[in-house]
DNA sequence: GACAAATTTCTGAAATTTCAGAAAATAGGC
DNA sequence: GCCTATTTTCTGAAATTTCAGAAATTTGTC
């Protein structure tokens, strides 16, 4: 395989961005590189078409696996293992927005549980009333993020597409 | 003011939390700080509070003004200047949505833009559709973001807690 | 089961980020 | 307009994160 220059450069450009969410270059890189693949790569090919080190590819491809936003595929006959992205951005959306409540908003849920109950405990109700408003917040971003994972790419992509429709309409409420 | 001991505990939690959302701890810890006192509080006493330099908070405060999530007032009588959180947790999520969005996908949105131009240029049709998938769903985010900016607290409380209905409600549709 | 190809884990070096202390700038009261 | 309390900026040290190279492990083939 051969990078043309404006795949390369969505490359990079998509190894910035990773930076800023949070995921390092080397990693989003090999997602932006597989995301633009005509057809699955090998580790091996990866690293000398991003120039990186075999372990932080191998590194790499397993956090993307964890995000399931990669699959590993074997061929008869080859038993190297080859990788292709999620194709499907709106699947590939649903999947970061679950990996990221799990990461982010499902430790929060338990810590402000937790304070809570110890504020209620001390009859402290100043405390124990911003917790209960941050856990009402924290439980509705939970609620929304996990109904998201039940249903498919169509009614995921319609949803967001309808998302300031929606907004439009409960202000009316 | 003296922090209770739930209040110290929240306030780790959060400035944990902090870290793995891309904030810094001691700066995540100021608004944790803000967001459980009962008063607004002048630099200095956050300082002794949470054992961190003046010229870290000041910073921090900073950075956290830019979110729109602390406030800062003046006193008469007093040259120094007074903080307090945003109180309104629904308000606070609706700041951070916003500051993520032109942080994490305005950039993202320009990017795949030029590369989109790029591709259709080279009449490389393979990268040009992934660039247009990709267009699609990060304008679509933007879209459903920008729009949760124009509503207030309430329709945004309202649509957040409503939302795994309205999933139920596209997906028949 | 030995061998080789491929992958993963371990270790430390390089880069980045966070944060404290010192110096500079700003602002309010007299 | 000077003086001083307060805030901000600058600088570098400490901590963390990212990533390459080497060593160890796994996997499949014969």
């Amino acid at each position: 395989m051969q990078l043309s220059e404006t795949q390369m450069k969505f490359i990079r450009r998509w190894g910035d961005m990773g930076t800023r969410w949070g995921i390092p270059r080397s990693t989003a890189m090999l997602h932006g590189l597989l995301y633009v693949a005509q057809a699955p790569l090998a580790a091996e090919e990866m690293c000398e078409l991003l120039q990186l080190a075999r372990s932080n590819v191998s590194t790499s491809l397993k956090e993307l696996e964890g995000y399931n936003l990669v699959y590993r595929e074997s061929r008869p006959g080859d038993r190297r293992s080859f990788y292709r992205a999620e194709a499907d951005v709106w699947e590939m959306a649903r999947r970061i927005l679950e990996e990221r409540r799990r990461r982010e908003t499902a430790g929060a849920v338990q810590a402000v549980e937790e304070c809570l109950a110890a504020a209620q405990q001390e009859g402290d109700t100043h405390t124990a009333g911003r917790m209960l408003a941050m856990q009402e917040l924290l439980q509705s971003a939970e609620t929304v993020a996990t109904a998201a994972q039940r249903y498919n790419t169509s009614v995921f992509r319609r949803a967001a597409m309808m998302g300031s429709k929606l907004l439009a309409l409960i202000s009316k409420l």
